[in-house]
DNA sequence: TACGTATGAATGAAAG
DNA sequence: CTTTCATTCATACGTA
């Protein structure tokens, strides 16, 4: 029995803003917040093409997870599901955005910097979804970038991480998903 | 008590096009900020009965918002999000207040009581929605009061607006999204 | 300069 | 899966 302080409240929780800030100001209870560790593992499970977790492999995710804080795999549940609709999301929207920019263009400022701007605009979902075993180094969003930045020594944790996955585990990896794609 | 103005501010007078882009304050880049046209606009809305517009609304409004200064799409959605939740949070904490000092009163006091002298606190927002139509002068905020106030010259804007709106579109009005409610 | 308020942005949790 | 709600973080601005 451990009793760690990880988890919903004590929250170390670094999930950063836009402008580059991870909180630990005091956050009010109740909702879990994924530590920075969580965060980086969900974002590269998820980079690696993890979308739509089984109900297995959510509940290996989260006992996985469990590590780093307190944890439930309704969180890991969520989580994955929201971050891929808001991906899609942006993409939708930007790409709308961008449409529009194209069409109403002033010229002053070009599409290019909107790209720039706003990131990765238009790529290939499906594609990604199946192949992205090869990191293409094409993150999702602003969020990984910060969270590979702010926390380096996370490799350690997705090794580990890989490890226990290939051995307390029953089921192969979470590459077995990638076989019945 | 605020003077909003300037668009977006892209690191500099970004766009062109409208005129009246008051950049004034000079400040803030990094963060979209809606001009006074933008505001107003989007307050009409608002107070036309547009709460949660459909991601095809919002972008129709985006891009005719956009005439006023630099925006995204995800700008307009924010925006109706946070009016709406905060105008919903404002109201909830009325309503407790107001209970807090009932109970303390006299226990005879019941829900009913509340919607007559609270006002329209719980109103069925579904139906306003749909009929917002009409304004019932139900102004949601102060802040409206003040755009109003600080910014008559927008009927313009509006006028404007409520021209393409019907003309370059293909859609009918904003009032479309009705009739699938 | 310090702080309160208004509000843009993000995201966990759910509902639809 | 999509859309909405609730909460919280972050920041622009006004004010003392």
């Amino acid at each position: 029995m451990e009793e760690r302080m990880s988890g919903f409240c004590t929250t170390k929780a670094g999930r950063g803003g836009s402008s580059g800030n991870n909180y630990a100001s005091g956050t009010k209870c109740g909702r879990w917040n994924p530590t920075i560790e969580q965060g980086k593992l969900l974002t590269d499970l998820f980079r690696s093409g993890v979308r739509t977790p089984s109900t297995d492999e959510i509940q290996n995710i989260s006992t996985r997870l469990s590590f780093y804080g307190k944890i439930e795999s309704k969180n890991v549940f969520y989580w994955f599901q929201n971050h891929k609709a808001r991906e899609r999301q942006k993409r939708r929207r930007v790409s709308v955005d961008e449409k529009d920019v194209m069409i109403r263009r002033d010229d002053k400022f070009s599409s290019a910097r909107y790209f720039t701007e706003i990131g990765q605009v238009n790529e290939r979902e499906q594609v990604i979804e199946t192949l992205q075993l090869f990191p293409l180094k094409s993150f999702d969003e602003v969020e990984s970038e910060k969270f590979r930045l702010q926390a380096n020594e996370c490799n350690e944790a997705a090794a580990a991480f890989s490890y226990k996955f290939g051995t307390e585990m029953d089921r192969p990896q979470l590459d077995l998903r990638l076989s019945f794609l």
